[in-house]
DNA sequence: ACCGCCTAAATTGTCGACATTACAACTTTA
DNA sequence: TAAAGTTGTAATGTCGACAATTTAGGCGGT
């Protein structure tokens, strides 16, 4: 299993719309701070403005762009503060889903846990920064899914994670530090499969915090 | 100042009718689990199905409804899990406000904060239950805006709070419980304007926890 | 030159109609 | 009889046109 098995395939023609500016905004196609217009991206995107706004509407939910009766669609704007609440709100999160992974995984979840950390660890000793990224994921991911808690996932998911993205991406960020990373994530896990809540939270919180001082730290000096 | 201090005023007609949707779905008005027929409701409220499809995608970002493609949109159901869920999510980031307000908000509005128990406490000690409802409320508002934090702002205010009210609405839930939870509401204040940023946090999670356990008693015994 | 008003263009909000999909009832067949 | 296929209806998805609002620019006045 994958990443990818949260593929939302997209069904309807507002999917496919709502996907694609997603991935264009994520990406910089699109510039932060920019405006949507509905009848420019219904002439770009070859549909009607209907499913434009329906595609908007959507990505108003993921706080990726804002709306503004009778005005129209921003997408966000990138601020140094912003990206440091956005670590507050995901250190919150994600401590809680630590918490609850540790409750309510299952031990056959666990087990895979650590044999992806076991992946890991090779991919890591090669010296492939691969891990960077999709490794990086994959671990968080897989413990907010363990947590069981449906708004939780929704959040975290469908929320917080694309903005967290579009800020890597944008801001020319590489992934997190790879070697302590990884420890970090090791700790976290074996916490968890000995069910020890409070140790779990606490860990995944000291995780985030050093990811966002690691980053304020970059912020300051470019 | 009071509560209503975010009275979003509706402007357009989707305003209006997400707004009317939204508290007939919170009262109960409109079932729980009940189907949200397009159709339907545009005669219902006398405007056309291209503001109800907005109204309707507006209560998705709210979480308040779910929608399927092709199928349609329907008022979530209610469980027990859920709310204990709900809960989670929110010791997490109502913690996370009081530590950040122990350290954003300024003194003045500290000053306000304190002001604000104190009428709190008149009210409790003449034996009005009124602090129930408004006074919660209130209480948790200014900390959650005095975390700054514009994340958790959007996340607690317009989305779990009315999740939580319809909760508390349909499930016949009364308020918090009166004079212990002043208690932890005066401690809370305390910890804040010391600028204890741990302690805070630590703090408004147990209030929460407690609210938690108070009503996982009342599920389990109806 | 600056300020306010007014007009015109462009954008968003709303509408009704059409296209497409899902669901249910009925028919057919093994 | 049961299962599969078919058809009809009702819902959602999509579209283009119209209405209401915002915004930019020109015009006139001080």
């Amino acid at each position: 299993m994958t990443i990818a098995a949260f593929t939302e395939h997209a069904v309807t023609s507002a999917d496919k719309t709502f996907l694609q500016l997603r991935a264009d905004i994520v990406e910089g196609a699109i510039a932060a701070g920019s405006k949507l217009s509905e009848t420019e991206l219904s002439a770009k995107y070859q549909v009607s403005r209907a499913v434009i706004r329906e595609a908007i509407n959507r990505l108003e939910s993921c706080h990726l762009v804002e709306r503004k009766a009778n005005i129209g669609a921003r997408v966000v704007s990138l601020t140094p503060e912003g990206l440091i609440q956005l670590y507050q709100v995901r250190e919150a999160l994600e401590g809680m889903a630590a918490r609850l992974a540790a409750k309510n995984m299952s031990d056959d979840e666990i087990t895979a846990l650590k044999a992806l950390l076991d992946n890991h660890f090779q991919t890591v000793k090669d010296g492939e920064s691969y891990y960077q990224e999709a490794g990086d994921l994959d671990f968080h991911y897989r413990i907010i899914l363990g947590s069981k808690n449906q708004h939780l996932i929704e959040v975290l998911v469908n929320g917080i994670y694309h903005l967290i993205r579009m800020y890597r991406v944008q801001l020319g960020m590489a992934g997190p530090r790879v070697t302590t990373a990884f420890d970090e994530h090791k700790h976290v896990v074996q916490a968890i499969a000995n069910r020890d809540e409070e140790l779990a939270e606490m860990l995944m919180r000291r995780h985030i915090l050093y990811s966002k001082n690691n980053i304020e730290r970059k912020l300051q000096q470019p």
